[in-house]
Parts: structure tokens; sequence; C-alpha cells
DNA sequence: CCGCGGGCCTGAGAGC
DNA sequence: TGCTCTCAGGCCCGCG
């Protein structure tokens, strides 16, 4: 389940050895990912540069020489394992230059920086794609996504607005990439959480409140930052697949107040107990006490 | 334009 | 032990 934290975590330990490294070669053991990969997927990446890796959303964007810009997202189940050149792998042997691939390794990096990235994914929910930069702006995949989160325009009054005249639940509202860029189920229901609002609320009503406009508005904005900000720092969340590029697990899911707590009692202990619904077909979870 | 539900895909875990 | 079933939730698409 990687969100926004997950592929902040990933970023972060791909810019290490992708950022300023060449693809020295590119192997595509399975093409159909989501989409299924180009032809020429592996030939349009070697020899090019990474200038940047950055992040919109769930994408990550590897910025090339080429004037291409690699667009990769995890889907469900994507991870991706970083192998140093000299490396231990078992007592007594080395990664050099190849190593064999495991199961659901689809693609693999080898970089000049000496590392060997591969990109593991076993529901095949992830892609990846090659987009000239020119047409990044027209890029049907970014283009229509909504603020991101963690930006100093992300405010109370963006989101009231953008939730102004949504006759849709909070909770759906905010798993729309369209109002908010990034956040998937759990960061959702814990954001909701922590500003005590309820997931069944409509999500126009959180642009007034009587005698103080955008209250609500206010609460969540700071809570969907600090949920954010705290599930980077601790790595992300770790329930499937998720792994940090050196493979550490990622130590957010000790941190959940409400995601995947069902029947467990409210840790702000006003004797409520987390309830599981579900929205949109997903689960929701959350505290019907304190959240109104 | 908006909101809802189906479909893609595999592994983990429950239940018999 | 081993089979079958359900569920997980990322995103797109089509329908009303």
């Amino acid at each position: 389940m990687p969100e926004l934290p997950e592929v902040e975590t990933v970023r972060r330990g791909l810019a290490e050895v992708m950022e300023g490294a060449r693809f020295d070669k590119v192997e595509a053991h399975r093409g159909d990912l989501r989409w299924p990969l180009p032809k020429d997927f592996a030939a349009r990446l070697a020899g090019q540069t990474v200038e940047q890796l950055r992040r919109r959303a769930k994408y990550l964007l590897a910025d090339l020489s080429s004037g291409d810009v690699l667009i990769m997202h995890l889907g469900m189940s994507g991870s991706f394992h970083v192998l140093r050149e000299g490396a231990t792998l078992a007592p007594g042997t080395y990664y050099t230059k190849r190593a064999a691939h495991s199961a659901h390794d689809h693609v693999q990096f080898h970089m000049s920086s000496g590392a060997l990235i591969s990109f593991n994914d076993p529901r095949r929910f992830g892609m990846m794609k090659l987009v000239p930069h020119s047409e990044l702006a027209s890029e049907p995949l970014l283009r229509g996504l909504g603020p991101e989160p963690l930006a100093k325009e992300f405010d109370a009054e963006l989101l009231a607005r953008l939730c102004k005249g949504r006759r849709t639940s909070l909770k759906a509202a905010l798993s729309d990439q369209k109002i908010v860029a990034g956040l998937g189920n759990i960061y959702v229901c814990e954001a909701l959480y922590q500003a005590r609002l309820s997931p069944k609320r409509c999500a126009s009503s959180i642009a007034t409140r009587l005698g103080a406009p955008n209250e609500y508005a206010r609460a969540l904005v700071v809570a969907i930052k600090a949920v954010l900000r705290a599930a980077i720092r601790a790595g992300g969340s770790s329930l499937r697949n998720h792994r940090r590029t050196d493979g550490a697990l990622g130590e957010f899911q000790h941190g959940f107040c409400v995601y995947d707590r069902a029947g467990k009692p409210c840790p702000r202990r006003d004797g409520g107990t987390i309830k599981r619904i579900v929205q949109g077909g997903r689960s929701t979870f959350f505290c019907p006490l304190c959240q109104k």
C-alpha cells in the first residue's frame, strides 16, 4: 500500500544511487506491468544519466539527460531494492556485477554508481513509462492531480475550496487524487482521526463552521501534514510489501491510531472503540465517539 | 461534471 | 496437510 510517505521513502533511497548516475544496462524481465512497457524501453534508458529523481503524488519522476522523463508507480505491491557493488549477500558471497533476479523482479537497472536496482511487484499494478519532458505537463497520469499536501500552498482555504460543493463523504474526497495528491486509505483514516472528523461527514461540510470559517478544514490540513511528516520520518508503513530500498522495514505501522485496529480502544482513552466500516468498497477505521 | 462500482492481479490468511 | 475462498486497495474506465 504505497502512499505518499512510502513513495517518498523510496525516492530518498533511490536518489542516493540514481542521481548523477548513468544507466549502464537495463533489463526488463517482464514487460506486462499495469501497462506494457514500450518495446524500446531498455534502449531508451541505456546510457542516459539521471539528473534528478522527483516525486509527484505517488509517482516517481526521473529526469533524464536525453530529455525523457521516466515515470514510475509502485501500484499496490511494488518495491525497489538497491544492491550496492561489493555488498555482502550471503556468507562468503558478494554482489559483483550480475546478481540473479528473484521472483517478481520485473525490471532491473544497472547504474554507473555501482548499484543494482531491482523493481519487484508481485501483483503488477505498478507501471513505468517514458515521456518527453516537453509532454509532461499534458501527461494524462499527472494532469489533474491535486496539490501536494506537504507544500506550503496546501492550506485550509485551498482544501475548503476543493471540497466545496462535494456531495461525497470526507473519506472519499480525501482519497481522491484530484483533491489532494498522495493520500491513500491508511493516511486518510489516520488524518481524519487526528482532526477528530468523521469519515462519513459530507465533504462540503468542512468549509464552514459557524463563527469560525474553515476551522474544520484547518484542523484537517494540520492533521494531514503532521501524519505524513511523522510517517516519512518513520520510513513509511510496512504492512505487506513496503520496504525501504535497503530492505529495512518502515516503522509507522506501529504508530497507527485507527488503521486496522477495529475493536481496539480509542487511543484517546475516551471509552470509544475503533470501528470498521466500508466506504466505496474500502475499509475505513475510526472512533465514533471522538470523530464527529 | 459528478459519483459509484467493476476490473485488473497475486499472496496471505481463514476456514473446512 | 491441502484445498478453496475472501480480502487487501493502487488506479482507470464506463455507466447513469
